[in-house]
Parts: structure tokens; sequence; C-alpha cells
DNA sequence: ATTATTGTATTAAGTGCTTAATACAATAAT
DNA sequence: ATTATTGTATTAAGCACTTAATACAATAAT
């Protein structure tokens, strides 16, 4: 799994949503200990500051947490990750019910178009 | 239709999707007169060079159209419109199933969750 | 003819994000 | 005991975006 990073947006910020999706798809399994921030700003070619910012938030959060000096652990609480996916799918989910509504199209019209869609992005 | 701009990504982005998507939902009719940059401007509580910004972009891409000293209006081309509109909604849903397929989930799930939230989202 | 409105351009200042280059303390590894 | 690695902090610089304050030319409105 790349590090996908645009330049339309606060790179701190996407590295904080794919670390959570890393997080909740199991990428970073539970209570797993993560690459040092030297390492991960190597990987995903940013700053260790930028990175850290990022690593600090999830902290915060409660996703991730510190043993001072032997590194940076994923949280071993499986309810806090399950709800964590929850609420970024619904948040998608809203979202992009939003976008389609605005553009005019009523549910019928969005079952229809994401059917379509899906059965030519398995192509 | 109030502007909605948050300040995690620049503003000038924001008004260009909100301004086509003024257009794409008949908010700007065809062939109709914008309202001046500084009333715009005004209206989303933004500097008017950043609103002139959006729409130098817009009519770059040949959404809108300038007579001078008359002001701005809206293309009359209904077929680039459209266009626009179904480039949209595919780029909606694309990036919807691709979030949702990186959090795990199949696409019966993706259905059957899009379901229960539209569903919620009714009441 | 005069005035107001149109789009457009310029300059200076401020802000937030990012990077680079360090440095420090704590502790794991040797 | 020494060394390497850990997270963390600081400072300075550069960059893009945004705002404010103007200004100008063209033309619509009066």
């Amino acid at each position: 799994m790349p590090w996908e990073l645009k330049s339309d947006r606060p790179i701190y910020s996407q590295l904080i949503e794919q670390i959570e999706l890393r997080i909740c798809s199991g990428v970073y399994p539970l209570g797993s200990k993560l690459p040092s921030v030297r390492d991960l700003a190597q990987e995903a070619a940013v700053n260790p500051n930028t990175m850290q910012r990022a690593l600090a938030k999830l902290e915060e959060d409660g996703l991730l947490y510190t043993n001072r000096t032997s590194g940076r652990f994923v949280t071993e609480d499986v309810n806090m990750i399950k709800q964590v996916k929850n609420r970024l799918a619904k948040e998608h989910v809203q979202v992009f019910l939003k976008k389609m509504t605005e553009l005019g199209f009523d549910y019928e019209e969005i079952l229809s178009i994401i059917t379509t869609i899906a059965e030519e992005m398995k192509e």
C-alpha cells in the first residue's frame, strides 16, 4: 500500500487519514509496533516533522500510544478501531449522497449509477 | 444555497466546485448573467481577487464567458454542462467506491450501508 | 457628456504548511 | 559502559494562498 499524497490539501491531514485507514484495514494490526517517525517519514517521502504532526494527532485521538523510547504502537482497543471504521464509512456515504443529491440525482438514479460504475470497475 | 467554505483546502478551488455545481444544477441557468465579481465575492465573504481566480478558471474551461464590461455569463452549450454533470457524478462514485473498498467493505456491504443511511437521512 | 459598473492587474502584508538542519533526553541494544 | 535508536523540540527559510488597497480601461447607464 503506497502513500498517496496530493498537493491540494495539507500533507499532515492526508497522512492522518491514511494511517487511520491502515489501522482500520489491518495493515497496521492491533497492538503492533509502527516504524519509527523517521522511517515512516522516509517511506512517505515527507519531512519527519510532518509525519510527527500526524502521529501526534492520532495519539491524541487514542488510536496510537507511545512508549517513550521503544516506539509507537497501535491501540489494543478493538472497539475503538471498529468505531473509527464505522464513523469513516458513515461519513463517506453521507458526503457521497450529499454531493449526488446536490447535483440533482434522486435516490433511484444514484443506485442505478453506482451499480453501473461498479460493474465497469470490476473489469 | 449558501456558500460553504472550509479552511482545509484552497478557497479558490472550493469556489470553482461550488460554481460548477450551481451551473450544473440550474441555480445559474444556461446563458444567464452572473452577479459581478465584487458582488459574488461579497456574497461568499471572500476577497474579489480570490473569486476572480475561480471565475477565470471556469472561463478557461468554457463554462463561463465574459462580455468585457457588461458582465459574465453561463455558457449556452447545453451539452457541455451535461458532460460536466456526468463527469462529476462519475468522479463522486469512483472516489466513494474506492474509499469504501479500501476500508474493507465489499460491494454487497456498500449497497446495504448506503441503503440504510439513505433511509436515516430521509427522516 | 458624465457617472457608475464591468473585468482585470498590481503590490504589499500576513498566515499556515513544509522542509532542512539541528539538538536533547531517555532507553534499548551492544 | 558505550552506542544507537527512540520521540520530541526549535529555528530559519521558502512557498502558496488570501487579503487589502489600489488602479486602469472599456462601456453601460444616466
